[in-house]
DNA sequence: ATATAATGGTTGACGTGTCAACCAATCTTT
DNA sequence: AAAGATTGGTTGACACGTCAACCATTATAT
């Protein structure tokens, strides 16, 4: 089956087959249509709803278990979620097992938030996913675990 | 056929399911990868490097072009165009068609940058597809125009 | 031919992302 | 139990991304 790509497309042969670009735009496109949701109906920003959704769904977590799920920097994250605690979602406790992690939940404002936003978020979902057969998900999600382990390699000199 | 996802993964089903961060974290590592290929061998960003390639490929473009198909945003890519009209490694000119564009050409210095670190990055494609059956690629490119054309909606209300 | 709109690009302001250095708490080794 | 290594998180400095306003040029409509 051919690819069909938006638009004239003069950089076809090379770039069709440059994954990362191809990413890279599909990347830009979906941030900029949440981004687009989020300041209609928040003033969340796109890494804040991703922190929330995050803890929601796990109900309580820590900033390194983020870290290690999305690959966002440990700093950026450590910002947003104070950021995230000063306008009240989120709340930060000191777990007791350890003095260094903190719990990181949702307060109650938090998570209204999060059902107002999660319904406009999961239309989107269906209406991206409308187009796939469940094979093809699945395909999709085997195809981003495998380049996710290629990217660890780091050197590609000779 | 079930994923195989890095680390554990207390995320599961909602996550897994949530396209955009699971995009969102290959993209994360991807570009992590890259940009630590081009610190090593170069001075240039990824932007330039985006760009860079982008005008190798079809050997002469324009800003407005490059936004097109990357949908990188314009701002960025002309401050971006400048900077490596200063390093010596892109040539602005006027268009002789009309007098709002600008042709973009790599220098000769550009092109023999591009040249050496498009080995690297070649390499590096070999590897990040390795795993793929032509099949597999395809039907990922597939996935993601898809992806691009669902991203054009914009509001999910009601 | 003139007014209006669309296109190509630039700029400023500001928010977000990234790297590296750092501190404190815990874990590991001896 | 002390020394070193690792982990969890914070901070500063700076680069990069994003939005909106803007200007000049070209295209379109009247």
């Amino acid at each position: 089956m051919q690819n069909q790509i938006l638009d004239t497309d003069r950089f076809s042969p090379e770039f069709r087959s440059f994954i990362t670009f191809r990413l890279g735009k599909t990347t830009n496109l979906l941030n900029a249509q949440a981004a687009h949701i989020l300041r209609k109906h928040s003033d969340l920003s796109l890494t804040e709803w991703r922190i929330i959704s995050l803890i929601n769904a796990v109900n309580e977590t820590t900033a390194s278990e983020i870290v290690k799920t999305t690959f966002i920097d440990k700093g950026q994250i450590s910002r947003t979620v104070r950021s995230l605690a000063d306008k009240g979602l989120v709340l930060a406790k000191q777990s007791e097992s350890t003095r260094r992690q903190m719990a990181l939940k949702l307060s109650p404002d938090g998570k209204a938030l999060h059902r107002r936003i999660f319904a406009f978020m999961a239309n989107r979902q269906r209406h991206l996913t409308s187009e796939f057969t469940s094979d093809e998900l699945a395909a999709f999600h085997v195809a981003l675990d495998k380049l996710d382990r290629a990217s660890r390699m780091r050197d590609f000199d000779t």
